[in-house]
DNA sequence: GATGAATGAGTATTCATTCAT
DNA sequence: GATGAATGAATACTCATTCAT
């Protein structure tokens, strides 16, 4: 009997840790990072408490493995238009793609908001989130410039926050939010 | 002789209530609801563990009072102009003054964003909250409607959220968030 | 405003003692010594708890307290024939007067079998018990002597247990127990 | 590189919870469930403390294995004669092997004792030990009845209840109760 | 005597983490 | 890598008792 190759090995770990993120995201964002525990998680992975233990080091670090993944999977399907400015119609564009991805990993968003006022996450999301949101944000700005707007900047700012607001708002009450006719009256104001 | 008077005891135990609740919003909101254990409450606020439980039933019942006495301290200082369609300026002087009472009651705004993806939480802040948001909402709405907009209750919605994510990204960033220019930015789209 | 007498505060002291001891006798009963709480008592007692401590030292000397007047209460209504050698009426009357006895102080015999398990509250049982207790089975195994029984001594023993195994069994099971039929049998056994 | 068998596990964990099961008993026997604290069972057991829960739900649950346990102890020694009426010397030794039961059991009859009064643990007697006695007291009234007793029920109960105020006389008293001449009594009077 | 706020030791229980197998 | 028993620190909460008024 062969032994298995370093790579089998390496596929399985990596699909082992994906299925332990995937149970310890879904409980993160539904009972908080607190309320799950270690052994909830392991039982949802069907993975026993000591293993968890060869794949991530501690509680915390699982923690942040779940959010490095949450974050890399919304923003796959989402790619930031680099380098041109972009049109009216790629700005509507892009706020919708926002909110589809939003609702697409609505777990993940819960969860974010669950920990995005604990200073320790919020350096974490900085390190992770900043490049991408600071393209994003470059590229709403220079759409507001290229519109002749005088404080393009705080603009995007603006924009920024209200994009926040709304997704917390979505977050918290689910189908119950008016985001169709709430994005409407954003494209119409910023557009 | 005579046992304290009632009067005198009523006096002391709203004081040393208050006490507790200080101290409680200030940890709970820096370090967390869960990570908060009643001892260092008691600690904070000078008084035994166990006489805790003669002023709050439970930790959620303390913090329940934490909620409700943040909450008032906020609406206190901020009344909803009840009666007529409010002008231009009373619009700008809403916006601000709700910005002024988040920065007079940061504390208070970090825990509120701390829990606020809890449904429990979530109840609660209906529940108390509401009736005010509904007073607040429709003030804005007959304003938006009273300038022609066609879908007021939207653009009522739409500025919620963004005073929201306003004021989320002012309590995770502090002094860092240039609240001054976006505010400017906001007064200029909804006014 | 004349003080009150002595007389009148030692009368006032008996009574709320009573009142107290008699609170106390009932809880202890239905929920245990342990799990009575000393506010349960004052609350049922209508008496403040720091108040108790004016009256018994600790709830240790509260339970031996409801335990001496619980027994007096008992040994008041029975009293026991000295002097001469009972007939065999008298001890049917005496058998089934045992057992009105502890129809009329239930409370009383279910706390009793309690603690009768417990070191601690043996020897007070045996304080204060003991001499009722020794001129009861005196009589009894006079009686037996005097019938002929070459074991006067063993049978009055044996009489005693048998009372307060069928006694025991009253306090658990209540109406339930056949109360009148065994003691018929008791009764043609030892008479 | 494997983990431990099932049949190792299982052997392990059955054999610690009977040193669990065996430290509890003399615990609970001896200071009472109340007093008896699960740190103070840990230590006896040579467990930790949170191991403890691995084996046992809670104190409670521990008390009730700790009986069911003990009963079964009682009861593996003790066969009722089933099939057919026994004789005067089968009903003796009937009588005598009881309580050569309750002397090899003394812990458990003490916690039994002291814990009979309290409805709950009335209940789970009542589930577990009822079927028990059923079959014991049948055999009892079949010898009273064969003989010729025209309330053989009613004297079987008296027995039963003769034989629980014998039990628990010498548990309280100990070796200072004289078992030996009052069984010699008992005999004699139901034989 | 009367009140009830205050104290703090004590308790059951949970849970992240370790480790022998 | 995998298992789950073991550990022990941490935590909310209780309660007899004390004490200022």
């Amino acid at each position: 009997m062969s032994p298995r190759t370093n790579n089998q090995n390496q596929e399985i770990k990596r699909y082992k840790k994906k299925l332990i993120i995937e149970a310890a995201l879904l409980l993160f964002s539904v009972d908080g990072f607190n309320a799950t525990s270690m052994q909830s998680i392991a039982n949802k992975a069907k993975v026993s408490k000591g293993n968890l233990y060869n794949y991530f080091e501690s509680k915390e670090a699982l923690l942040e493995s779940v959010l490095t993944y949450g974050l890399n999977e919304c923003l796959e399907s989402f790619k930031v238009q680099n380098s041109k400015i972009i049109t009216e119609t790629d700005f509507k564009q892009a706020v919708y793609a926002n909110f589809e991805m939003i609702k697409a990993n609505k777990t993940f968003w819960k969860l974010y908001y669950n920990l995005v006022t604990q200073p320790k996450v919020q350096v974490f999301f900085n390190k992770v989130f900043a490049p991408f949101l600071e393209k994003y944000m470059n590229m709403f700005e220079a759409y507001f410039r290229n519109k002749g707007d005088k404080t393009p900047n705080a603009t995007a700012l603006l924009l920024g926050s209200t994009i926040d607001g709304i997704s917390l708002g979505y977050i918290i009450m689910g189908e119950a939010y008016p985001l169709k006719e709430v994005l409407e009256q954003l494209i119409d104001k910023f557009k």
